[in-house]
DNA sequence: AACTATAGTTTGCTTTACCAACTAGATCAA
DNA sequence: TTGATCTAGTTGGTAAAGCAAACTATAGTT
């Protein structure tokens, strides 16, 4: 989107391809989808029933069944039924699911770190200040 | 990737996240999957062979066929045979096609918006030139 | 002319993600 | 309690994304 007069949001956006080609290279380094990498760094401190991860993620309820299930097919995540509501079940991470994340965290974190190499110390500090867990916006 | 180490490297990933949700959004708003709307937004100023897009976008040639394939369908795009090379097709942006890209252009950025709403003009002001035109770091 | 390399296309496959229809358990009302 | 309704998740159908492999046609090379 070139014609952005603002280029904040310019970088913004360039920026965010970056860090996804990234994560996608990361994840196809697992044979995994960029999503179901999300889905594991998610469920890291968490453990949602399905429709809660539908929110996350921004997706149809529909689409995260399969999702899920390819998981489990692959030992990644397990389901477990929700005590206090016997229609809904609740996702969590394999031993093995949660070695991938780890895994996968740090490279990701070598990844981006070239994007970001240029900067010093400080200025790193305050990209990192500025980002800070949005104060106000949606996470 | 919660256990990230380094802040930044998080901060860099929400944001991502952040971006990309706006982009999908804006790309479904116009009926247009998200690589479509990069796709528009990088021919704004190249008029490429599908190899090198391809290469823009990481992708393999066989998946630009029918990505492009189906822009044209939908009068966004259009081939043009390159004039060196009795093999090669060059892709453009059709007027419609460059309507959307501009229309969409502005809404990522009023998407975008919110995501730096707490920051002080000055603060726009050092993000945006810590993200500068990434000095070393590939494009 | 024959080989080799390159640009794109086509086919077949899996995954993603939607919608709509469905099942089963929860919740509320009478 | 029974019935109406709502909600959680699954299933089936569809379109698109993206890869790999096989193929066509043009370039380039020897």
């Amino acid at each position: 989107m070139p014609p952005d007069p603002d280029p904040l949001v310019d970088a913004l956006v360039r920026t965010a391809y970056d860090v996804m080609r990234v994560v996608t290279r990361v994840a196809a380094s697992h044979d995994v989808s960029v999503t179901q990498m999300r889905v594991l760094g998610i469920l890291r401190d968490r453990e949602p029933r399905l429709s809660e991860l539908a929110d996350y993620l921004g997706l149809d309820k529909s689409s995260i069944s399969g999702l899920v299930d390819r998981a489990v097919r692959r030992g990644l995540l397990a389901r477990r039924p929700d005590q206090e509501d016997g229609r809904a079940s609740r996702v969590l991470l394999t031993a093995a699911g949660r070695d991938l994340a780890r895994s996968a965290a740090g490279q990701v974190a070598d990844g981006i770190e070239p994007l970001v190499a240029h900067l010093t110390r400080s200025e790193r500090a305050t990209l990192a200040r500025l980002f800070a867990p949005d104060p106000t916006a949606a996470g």
